[in-house]
DNA sequence: TGTACATCAGTGAACGCGCGTTCACTGATGTAC
DNA sequence: TGTACATCAGTGAACGCGCGTTCACTGATGTAC
């Protein structure tokens, strides 16, 4: 290889090997092997397997984590419209689209990797992604607090996260479903299809009346002393 | 040891491990010792690390799908109220925690153990529990179509698909969320409460208007000769 | 009742294997004087 | 311009370790005659 695309080599091969079967499932004998790099070549760029699974995450949660906080930033000055549920939730995804085209690489990889830093027990991967990009994801939470006032904070918390789940989920299995789709209801469709699907059914889920009241929840409340 | 305890004991502290590390994090090693029994008695008694990981989805999922299917058959007979699609979220809401109190162990290591079976690469594991279970999981998923007649097949699809994801992964991390809450919002919540926040986010998920028309689905549908 | 054998749960030690990491080394390129 | 040295990407082989699995064996209990 004449000058360094090692590096770049080794993220695009771990990229696709760990969103196919996991981290730990993952050798590096098996990335350096696909990658065509040598063996040590992973731990002379990155160090040790933790930090490359963290620079394959960065590579791509980077890029998308600025260019959202710019947006976000934009819209927030001036007179601009306010913010709604479905506006948020189509603002994520055409800025995940937009990131895509980076390598070729199917949209479906990025969402399974996703999938994986949270089912996966990584600890070190959830706090460096909560260090790096918590910020971004505060501000994004905020936002929809401001678009869905009418739900409780600690609701609007668990709905996101049943929001990420329905995301990471379908997506990272995406390829499997859309060719059963294929077969069962002779219908193609595109990854982003699947994702605008998507949109009206978290909506609404978002907006669906609180449950907290209803489900002996306030009991549990206890407050703790400042 | 005077007699078997030795099967049950190793299905318990594997079942813990499991969800608590995942499954090729769990060495047989670990389990063993936590059981207190001797390492050989795994694949004495299951044979593999991969049966035991089937046998410990068994004894749970072997209960709750048979009472699941008794009650769906119970209710299918005379003129019991029609199902809705809030009735039958609440149904697995019910059965699930029907079986929870097995072994005193707490609900989310059943939660998160499925979680992983759909996000961790086990492949003989999805093979193994849809030849076991998938015949009631389709049952169920009829009961859906005719509960929600106005969303097109295509699109329950991918809803249900949604959903089980919002599930799975809210399930599957629900120890870290749990404790994210607690620190943040300074509330303590079971997981019982946390399913049961699920249900209406899901439900209106499942009725929210179609997005096919208007997302330019139309135009992708390609009728394949019969 | 006594003896011989079969069955079965469990054991202790070892097996080979693939893992992440390390280390001494190479060979090309850049820099100082 | 020539030489000595430094830097740096990359390499090949080996390291020790923990893994799942195997195997010969034990000791208690049951069964046949």
């Amino acid at each position: 290889m004449a000058q360094s695309d090692t590096v770049e080599r080794i993220l695009d091969a771990a990229e696709i090997l760990f969103a196919e079967k996991g981290f730990s499932e993952t050798s590096l004998r098996l990335i350096t092997s696909k990658a065509q790099v040598n063996l040590a070549a992973v731990n002379y760029h990155f160090g040790s397997k933790k930090s490359l699974i963290q620079a394959v995450f960065s590579r791509f949660l980077g890029p998308l984590c600025l260019s959202l906080d710019a947006e976000l930033e934009r819209r927030s000055v001036g007179d601009q419209p306010a913010w709604t549920v479905e506006s948020l939730l189509e603002l994520l995804v055409e800025q995940t689209l937009a990131v895509k085209p980076r390598s070729g690489n199917d949209l479906s990889i990025f969402m399974r990797l996703l999938g994986l830093a949270f089912s996966q027990s990584q600890g070190h991967l959830r706090r460096y992604l909560n260090e790096m990009y918590g910020k971004v994801f505060h501000r994004y939470m905020l936002l929809l607090h401001t678009a869905a006032p009418e739900i409780q904070p600690i609701e609007l918390f668990w709905r996101v996260h049943f929001m990420m789940g329905a995301a990471a989920f379908s997506m990272s299995g995406i390829k499997a479903l859309r060719a059963i789709v294929e077969t069962e209801y002779q219908v193609h469709m595109t990854t982003e299809q699947v994702m605008r699907l998507m949109v009206p059914f978290l909506a609404a889920g978002m907006r669906a009346d609180s449950a907290i009241g209803s489900v002996q929840m306030q009991a549990a409340i206890k407050k703790k002393a400042p």
